[in-house]
RNA sequence: GGUCUGGUAGUUCAGUUGGUUAGAAUAUCGCCCUGUCACGGCGAGGGUCGCGGGUUCGAGUCCCGUCCAGACCGCCA
């Protein structure tokens, strides 16, 4: 037996015990004579005891202990004579009688302390030891426990997790496809999915009526804080239900999350916006609805008065920043340059102070008198001592650049509280999506979704307006998933696909297996999917979901620990019947 | 594919207008200290200033190229 307790457990009231412990250093003192040693395992930290008076011998080992060492220890639970009460089990230590060191340690690269001295890179380098530190193994408690109650909840209102295959078909829409070459076909690849869509769905053909499964997804883009080529999703699908069960439904399992791992109340009903209601006010598919700062148009109170920038713009959209008309000139000026820069590519930015004497003071003095201007603010419901921003240009642009300044606002004035959870469903997603590019339709959630039959009338007409059963759960202004009523006749998905200019024999190539299905009475159904990433890390309060996955790759893709990818020997390639043209 | 920021001791960083021997903190090692817990005191070792080239009497510092890391845009049904 290694270890009679660990080292988070010990209390006064086993003062007198002999006990046996096992861990890591974290620490030793030698104060000439005693030494104290910091013993750390999963469960907390122990110290343990050594006096030279006691066993001169045992204090002089002691003393030669590292970092990071693994040892076990035997003695006796001691009270402290100076408490710590800043940890639990400060009140005693350990007496030690016998010291054995399992396995030494050379010098870790940075501290193993919640607070490290290491850097990004490094503790990426060496992620096992990084993975030591309190304040990474409570991320990933954290997500066990989000999955782990994900199962039960599910579990307990009849979906059955079944498995899908990972080496699947690359198919021509949504993300890259990772490929896979298959030696036993020489010339042809597997793909790594992008999400088990279109087995759940069969499964749905199948009678499985309520699928989930906690699943990894492949998608070969390039990478951000809260994008992973490899990720997880929280898969779902139903069988005979509409929207509002799905909505119904999967907020009963957010609820559920939150209440149990955060011991947080999401409120009773989640509100609900559709897609062109949460771009003309936020400007976001995703709005973050923890603070105001709604967009106001101001077409009407801006045009007409000879300012060209504003008279040739489609849309003049406003925000009212509350009390920042203490804004000085330099801080303005840094907004302006903020919006400028090339990602968020405003030619500049027009403000409006409401001063707290009732007089308005505007970059654009010359072109609005005071009375035009106080019609900026009651358009805007502006106060004194208030900031109006204002932005021109084309429609979406317009509303893209403002839905960014507005989140930096919200930044600025810390109206973005990490420990608050805002949820909203979004609905009512156009069912396509104008490509400039390669001059198509591109479905903007996948091909299977079903377009509302109250626009059906439009799809020959004007594609672009058909809206779609799709939805998505936003949270804080990320999108923690989404899914859709999905299309379940042949006749129409047929008609879809013809729609994202596939060609018969395409459509029979890619998706064959899926149409020939919904020949053999395939019910209606629909689901959803949640990154278990994403939900984690809001839930953590995080932007960055590499803390929430035990060993993550960096932006380039790349596994730094392990170091890859890595290059194949001459033999692999042979097999597979491939020639590199690098 | 693009934009921005960074790369200096094991680590985190500072380094002025281009100018003497490149510093601090922390970690490590040694000595002192019997109640530390961010202990303290004294001392020591530790540098390919990412890499390559250029300008210059002289480059950590300026220029060009390149690699790496991070954030973002494009991309991500």
């Amino acid at each position: 037996m290694y270890r009679s307790h660990t080292c988070g457990e010990l209390r006064p009231s086993h003062i007198g015990e002999t006990v046996k412990l096992a861990g890591w250093v974290q620490r030793s003192k030698d104060l000439g004579g005693l030494t104290f040693v910091n013993l750390r395992d999963r469960y907390g930290i122990t110290q343990l005891n050594f006096n030279s008076e006691d066993n001169a011998k045992l204090t002089a080992e002691a003393n030669k202990l590292g970092r990071e060492y693994v040892i076990q220890v035997e003695g006796e639970v001691i009270e402290r004579s100076s408490k710590n009460m800043k940890i639990p089990t400060g009140e005693i230590e350990i007496r030690v009688s016998k010291l054995t060191v399992l396995n030494a340690s050379k010098t870790p690269p940075f501290t193993i302390e919640d607070d490290t001295d290491g850097g990004e890179e490094l503790r990426a380098q060496y992620r096992y030891l990084d993975l030591r530190r309190n304040p990474v193994q409570e991320k990933l408690r954290l997500r066990n426990k989000v999955a782990l109650e994900t199962r039960k909840y599910l579990d307990s209102i009849d979906f059955v997790d079944v498995e899908t295959p990972m080496l699947i078909k690359s198919t021509p829409e949504g993300a890259r496809d990772f490929v896979v070459p298959s030696r036993m076909n020489a010339g042809q690849f597997y793909a790594l999915p992008q999400s088990p869509q279109t087995f759940k769905q069969l499964l749905m053909v199948s009678g499985f009526d309520r699928y989930y499964q906690i699943v990894k997804c492949f998608r070969d883009e390039d990478l951000r804080a809260d994008r992973q080529p490899e990720f997880t999703q929280i898969d779902c699908e139903m069988t005979f239900v509409e929207q509002d069960d799905i909505l119904n439904t999967f907020e009963g399992m957010i609820k559920h999350l939150f209440t149990e791992v955060k011991g947080v109340d999401l409120g009773d009903k989640f509100p609900r916006m559709t897609y062109a209601e949460a771009m003309t006010r936020y400007g976001s598919d995703k709005p973050d609805i923890r603070f105001g700062m709604e967009f106001v148009d101001f077409n009407e109170v801006t045009k007409g008065r000879g300012f060209g920038i504003f008279d040739d713009a489609e849309a003049v959209i406003a925000i009212n920043a509350e009390q920042c008309a203490v804004y000085t000139r330099k801080q303005l000026d840094k907004l302006t340059d903020w919006v400028r820069r090339p990602q968020i590519g405003c030619k500049g930015l027009i403000y409006m102070r409401c001063n707290e004497d009732g007089t308005f003071k505007s970059s654009v003095d010359k072109f609005y008198s005071q009375e035009d201007l106080a019609k900026w603010a009651e358009a805007a419901k502006a106060k004194p001592g208030d900031l109006i921003l204002v932005l021109s240009g084309g429609l979406a642009r317009v509303q893209k650049q403002m839905n960014e300044l507005r989140l930096h606002m919200g930044d600025e004035l810390g109206l973005r509280n990490p420990k608050v959870f805002k949820p909203l469903w979004v609905v009512d997603f156009p069912l396509l999506e104008w490509d400039e590019e390669s001059q198509r339709y591109h479905a903007m959630h996948h091909p299977f979704t079903s377009p509302k039959p109250e626009d059906m009338h439009l799809i020959d007409t004007d594609p672009g307006k058909v809206r779609a059963n799709a939805y998505d759960l936003a949270m804080n202004g990320v999108e923690l998933g989404g899914g859709s009523i999905r299309i379940h006749d042949r006749a129409i998905q047929s008609r879809m696909f013809d729609l994202l200019g596939f060609t018969k024999e395409e459509a029979e190539a890619q998706f064959g297996f899926l149409m020939s299905a919904f020949e053999y009475g395939a019910p209606p159904h629909g689901g959803l999917a949640f990154g278990l990433d994403r939900l984690v890390a809001t839930m953590g309060g995080s932007e960055s979901i590499r803390d929430y996955i035990a060993f993550p790759k960096n932006n380039s893709g790349r596994d730094v620990m392990i170091d890859a990818p890595s290059p194949l020997n001459e033999e692999q390639f042979k097999e597979l019947n491939i020639k590199l043209t690098l």
